[in-house]
DNA sequence: AGATTATATCTTATAGTACGATATAAATTC
DNA sequence: GAATTTATATCGTACTATAAGATATAATCT
């Protein structure tokens, strides 16, 4: 069987157009990225960061240093090593990456309770199937 | 019934995080944005990108001059008023937003078809009914 | 003690973001 | 047809983001 990607592309791009947050962050790109790279990992340092958005190791520091003066990020020595830091995201940070990479909340259970029940359910299935094999 | 709209972000999270392109390209965040804009409007002028992002309208149109500068976006004068700019992507622009907003088609198909036959066509047509409703 | 590893800081350079003020040119109103 | 409105563009200015090389520091490993 041969799948339509480009198609399932277009509903994928057109539910975030439509159900994303009209959010009034300043927010870079970069910061962005880095944030959700901190949340989905579980334990990330600042040569991971570089490493992943294929930066140099000083620009990387210096990014997480604006985020951490912004409040979004913390940053933790490492007990078994000193020299490693753990980063990790506020509780501010957590809403702010929120409203730039999900749907809203609001906008999604409107449409999900407009539903009927199997087609709902169905959705959420989908949704869990995809993203654990998207995890591997 | 209630939905748990919050796992439901953490799976489509997820798939962005695991599936999205691995690209190379230089873009802002306010360039994606506009970039967005322009593919899922039919028809958008300068005042109305600078409506939707929330900037005055100078910002908006130098916004749209860098575009253009990269060669992602095309300027017509409207034929029935020529005040009126009307802004579309080119192919270059259509590729840079398609990598910075779609999921990797490879690693999609590549999870397409390693599932049973009738869960990929539930992704599919879950997604098709999210999208449409998303809409309105 | 010397090498390696992980991160931080300093300097410099370029691009992105934003807006007020001003300009232009087409369309509309009076 | 002159005045006004509308849509966009440009100029000047200011501040933030992005990036990397050079150098520094401090912990850990050999």
């Amino acid at each position: 069987m041969k799948y339509n990607t480009v198609l399932l592309n277009q509903y994928w791009t057109d539910i975030y157009f439509h159900l994303r947050y009209n959010h009034h962050d300043k927010i870079s790109h970069q910061a962005v990225r880095i944030l959700q790279l901190i949340e989905k990992r579980d334990s990330i340092g600042v040569g991971e960061v570089a490493e992943n958005l294929e930066v140099s190791h000083n620009t990387a520091s210096e990014h997480i240093k604006r985020l951490i003066e912004k409040g979004w990020v913390l940053k933790e020595r490492s007990s078994h090593d000193e020299r490693k830091v753990h980063l990790r995201l506020t509780k501010e940070g957590e809403k702010v990456l929120h409203r730039n990479s999900s749907l809203d909340e609001v906008k999604l259970k409107q449409i999900l309770e407009s539903l009927p029940i199997e087609d709902a359910e169905n959705i959420f299935q989908s949704l869990q199937l995809l993203s654990e094999c998207a995890r591997r």
